[in-house]
DNA sequence: TCGAGTCTGCCTAACGACAGATAGGGAAGC
DNA sequence: GCTTCCCTATCTGTCGTTAGGCAGACTCGA
């Protein structure tokens, strides 16, 4: 199927670039994993940095659907800073993989500007929507939410940057609790 | 002169890495930068993952160093723990670079295993000397002042790489200042 | 003291592998 | 007949790495 087609390839970027960034997506080892030859992604993407924006770009786009969805479904908003670092959690469990935002900030001096721009995107919705459940949680005044939301989403973005250079998911889950422990992340 | 050709090929190294990763660092280009041909450079160390690996223990050797001179210059512990963070912020100020560590730990999956080895050692250093100021300065039990020690380290390292990928040394500032405010740093 | 040999540091030239990208063709479906 | 999707073949560039040579500085025996 021909949709069917760019959505695995999207997919299996995605997946390449939490792995081994955007500098590591190659056009034929990606066509190799979805079963085509590395001249046909150019039918879908007419270069490496369109690939790689639409990649960051889904991304931030799944992310913000989850997140949403989460606050749709427990309703409590507490609950919802409680589920946080999970999303980071499963990335680390699937392949001790990371954000693909935090390998894009990393490698951000190499990135074409259009990809830059995506990668941002999942940091701002990320903030965006803490900042929004502080307030409803009543953790954060709503004037100083956006700083307290940044503060969370770094730091848990280095702590799965941490767990991820010792292979080991249970460092993630002591320095959330060690956040929890400090008083950045709500208990 | 003999020794100086080697360390200047060390530091060059060293700021490309923090840069564009090791992934992105060429024989070719840093040989040009140092003033010698890229073969010349195999005169000195016998393969990128050996160069990688010197770079990487360097890094975490003169870390070392500079902290323990920080805490021998002051004198005061608390005043140690407000002054950590300027190390992670200098980086940024200098062409927006990251840590050696973090960018190697973004790309962990890529790194031969002497590289990995010397990149651990940076935040190894980085919290041993956290958790034992943080006693020094009564912040922490001695029993619970390593996980804080990670904690801090990771979350200043996930504030450097978001700042880094706004450009903005600002913004890791802010996050400091967040950091403080939430009680994860000391004031 | 001098000549021979060795070590050091760098060079040119080239290798094979792989990168992103392009031209042009063939087959299926509307 | 035109579009969609994928193909083969190939281009250009860069990568880490190696072979082999050349010039200066060192060591050491005659």
């Amino acid at each position: 199927m021909s949709t069917s087609a760019k959505e695995t390839i999207l997919a299996a970027a995605r997946k390449t670039v939490q792995a081994h960034g955007y500098g590591g997506l190659s056009y034929r080892d990606l066509a190799a994993e979805v079963g085509i030859k590395a001249a046909s992604i150019y039918h879908h993407f007419a270069s490496k940095a369109d690939l790689g924006a639409a990649v960051a770009r889904r991304y931030w786009e799944d992310t913000a659907a989850e997140l949403d969805a989460i606050l749709a479904e427990t309703g409590d908003p507490l609950r919802c800073l409680q589920l946080y670092p999970n999303t980071f959690r499963r990335s680390l469990e699937d392949g001790n993989r990371l954000c693909l935002c935090s390998f894009m900030s990393a490698e951000y001096a190499n990135l074409p500007e259009a990809v830059q721009r995506e990668a941002q995107g999942f940091a701002d919705v990320n903030v965006a929507w803490l900042a929004k459940v502080l307030v409803l949680a009543g953790a954060a005044e709503p004037m100083g939410s956006e700083a307290r939301a940044r503060a969370i989403f770094a730091a848990v973005s280095g702590a799965q940057l941490y767990a991820r250079s010792r292979s080991d998911v249970s460092q993630f889950d002591d320095l959330i609790e060690s956040y929890r422990a400090s008083g950045l992340l709500p208990t």
